[in-house]
DNA sequence: TATATCTACATGCAATTGCATTTAGTGGAA
DNA sequence: TTCCACTAAATGCAATTGCATGTAGATATA
């Protein structure tokens, strides 16, 4: 609890002096971005997130206000959509990726060999679901 | 991230379930309780635990409302207080620990080994500030 | 001993979160 | 077809959080 909270801390404070929006808002540009075939639902994005459907409903809500997304009709499935990444939002998560990289080093990769990471990883990796 | 987020979940649900409050008011309760040297002062209280400021006051209100500890003026400093653990308190420490013990072996301690869960603790303590 | 500075704690207000439920649409079984 | 259980997403409302600031008392400084 301490160490998350503690690199966490680091992080979102950096984004935040930079003026930046929370971390959340860059896991979605980033999951868009990554997977981009066009694109993905929200159930999906979801998966990939730690956020609670509601969580998320909203967290686009605010991002999409924001332009840093589109909420698309869906094809297949009326009851969905489909969110896609606009041009704005790759500029944002690529200008936060400047912040978010060295935050990320100073607060963790910097304070561990790379042994020491990899093991970190494949211990913390014991505690997921 | 998510290995705290899946452990935390898992705790919290528990918690939740047993019709306790969360985690945080067992954090408060335990502080107190271990400590006792007759009650603790909220900002000595705050440096153990991951709240802000404002977010102790406030826990402390709802803590307090609910009579788990009780405010009392503090002696040397007008400014201050202590907060002290009730006899109710320490109850419900007592059997929110019925709960939280095993829930942290299953979500954490019954997925390690004794050398791993030393090892995790060790590269964790690095991310400290 | 005034007065400026600092520390401890609280609080108004806006933003976010959690919970329960709603709305809309899908797919399957009778 | 028609009905029903199920999935996707949104939302009303209350609780919690974050931020900035307020208040009161301590401490230091000139």
């Amino acid at each position: 609890m301490r160490a998350q909270n503690a690199a966490l801390t680091q992080v979102e404070q950096s984004f935040k002096d930079a003026g930046f929006p929370p971390l959340t808002w860059y896991d979605v540009l980033w999951e868009l971005e990554r997977g981009d075939r066009a694109g993905m639902r929200p159930f999906e994005l979801e998966s990939h997130l730690l956020v609670p459907q509601y969580g998320l409903s909203r967290l686009l809500d605010r991002v999409e206000k924001a332009g840093y997304v589109e909420r698309r009709p869906c094809d297949g499935d009326g009851r969905g959509q489909v969110v896609v990444i606009t041009k704005l939002g790759r500029q944002l998560r690529r200008r936060m990726w400047q912040v978010y990289a060295p935050a990320l080093n100073s607060a963790v990769a910097d304070r561990l060999t790379a042994k020491e990471t990899a093991t970190l990883s494949r211990l913390l990796g014991k505690l997921l679901p």
